[in-house]
DNA sequence: AACTGTATGTCGATC
DNA sequence: GATCGACGTACAGTT
């Protein structure tokens, strides 16, 4: 597990560690670069000091000294290689849809590496919408008493109801989950599906009710001017 | 501009390496690292070989081969340290708020360099809507003959409105503009607006636009229903 | 600090 | 491939 790196290599040995490495192992650059991007929006970088990091699944992002993101990037599914031109490392990526480009100009290269690095496929988020969904849907009671499941995750062409029920007067009742505070989307989200079923099941009633651990307050209003229904539950996940 | 590194420091070493370096330099790790997320939300990776990267603002990041996005991280306002424990390193990783916490053992430590970074004051995207929304204020005979403006983000109680017209039958106009597809919640959002205004200026008919390169289906459905009208944009900037 | 909206959002799932 | 919604979204701006 040792790793590979160079320190103030030639243009032209950069060129060929990157192109050997870069679909199997994670390459990091520091130079001094000069970068653009042109694609759905466009922007550049002057000359200065930065770090490029590639992954095997395409993926090319330039760091600054701050923010959690890049300031220039493609996502996994790109393309890149580097190429050596009037000694000038030049590293170039194409994103295939939508068209995006990045090109990045390495005058003064002061370090590459490339580690192997793996993926962890058993990773998984404790916590999310998901859990509370799973959780609600076995303990609805929470919720209101008497409530019957009909359905998690119905889709409909306006997007997907969370979990659908019956109520013990046998209404309809769509539920919405939010984890973190509900703002005003997710109130007219709970909106459309109201719609939706009302007009699906026209002899029916149907509720709509939003379970957050929170709203906000425009967004109650808007929830009580639509006649939905509020529940607040806190994620004890 | 020399490059500070070390490869399979101690544990020792590395603490010191991280400490010292940790608020003037972007600091890169690889090693063998297990680590632990808990805050909004839990997740944990078992050990493996995975790369820290940390930024003089707090910004803490794990990555693994693939996706742009960190496995686990904590962003710019956190606060971290390395301690070494029965030889072993631990990152310690603290937000203030939400309070989240990540923390990073590393068992094997192959690899730790410090680099010196800045940050692109002058960097600016150029395409986004804020440009768009520029260039039509300055052109809003693009969108339809006669719109005076009245106002640029014009702020409500529901939300900022793009732009606020008043066209040559002296009707108001809410203006959303939106430099990609716009889906569902554009179109709610714009009839929220043209609901508030509608509220507010009882004496005046209130239109709402949409500006858009493009729109989906069921978002052009609703728009339909709501009275709103579409204005197809490319954006050409 | 809370709230709202944008993003080259990214990512995953469904159709 | 298009569409939709969740995300520990991050991030900037206004109240």
């Amino acid at each position: 597990m040792s790793i590979d790196y160079i320190l103030e290599p030639s243009p032209d040995y950069a060129c060929k560690f990157i192109n050997t490495k870069k679909s199997s192992q994670v390459i990091i650059l520091y130079g001094n670069l000069s970068a653009k991007y042109e694609g759905r929006a466009r922007a550049e970088l002057e000359l200065a000091p930065r770090i490029v990091i590639t992954k095997p699944d395409g993926t090319l992002m330039i760091h600054e000294s701050s923010k959690r993101e890049p300031v220039i990037w493609n996502p996994p599914g790109s393309t890149f290689y580097a190429l050596s031109e009037y000694g000038i490392l030049i590293i170039k990526s194409v994103r295939p849809s939508p068209k995006e480009y990045v090109t990045i100009e390495v005058p003064v290269i002061h370090f590459i590496g490339a580690f192997n690095v793996g993926v962890s496929k058993s990773y998984k988020v404790h916590g999310s919408e998901e859990d509370l969904r799973n959780y609600l849907m076995n303990n609805l009671h929470i919720v209101e008493d008497g409530l019957k499941l009909i359905s998690k995750e119905y889709h409909t062409q306006v997007g997907s109801i969370d979990l659908l029920c019956e109520d013990k007067n046998g209404n309809y009742v769509a539920i919405e989950i939010k984890r973190a505070q509900a703002g005003p989307e997710a109130v007219h989200q709970l909106k459309r599906y109201v719609e939706y079923l009302s007009n699906k099941f026209q002899n029916k009633k149907i509720r709509g009710i939003l379970v957050a651990p929170d709203i906000s307050a425009s967004a109650f209003k808007y929830l009580r001017s639509y006649g939905l229904e509020f529940r607040r539950l806190r994620s004890t996940i």
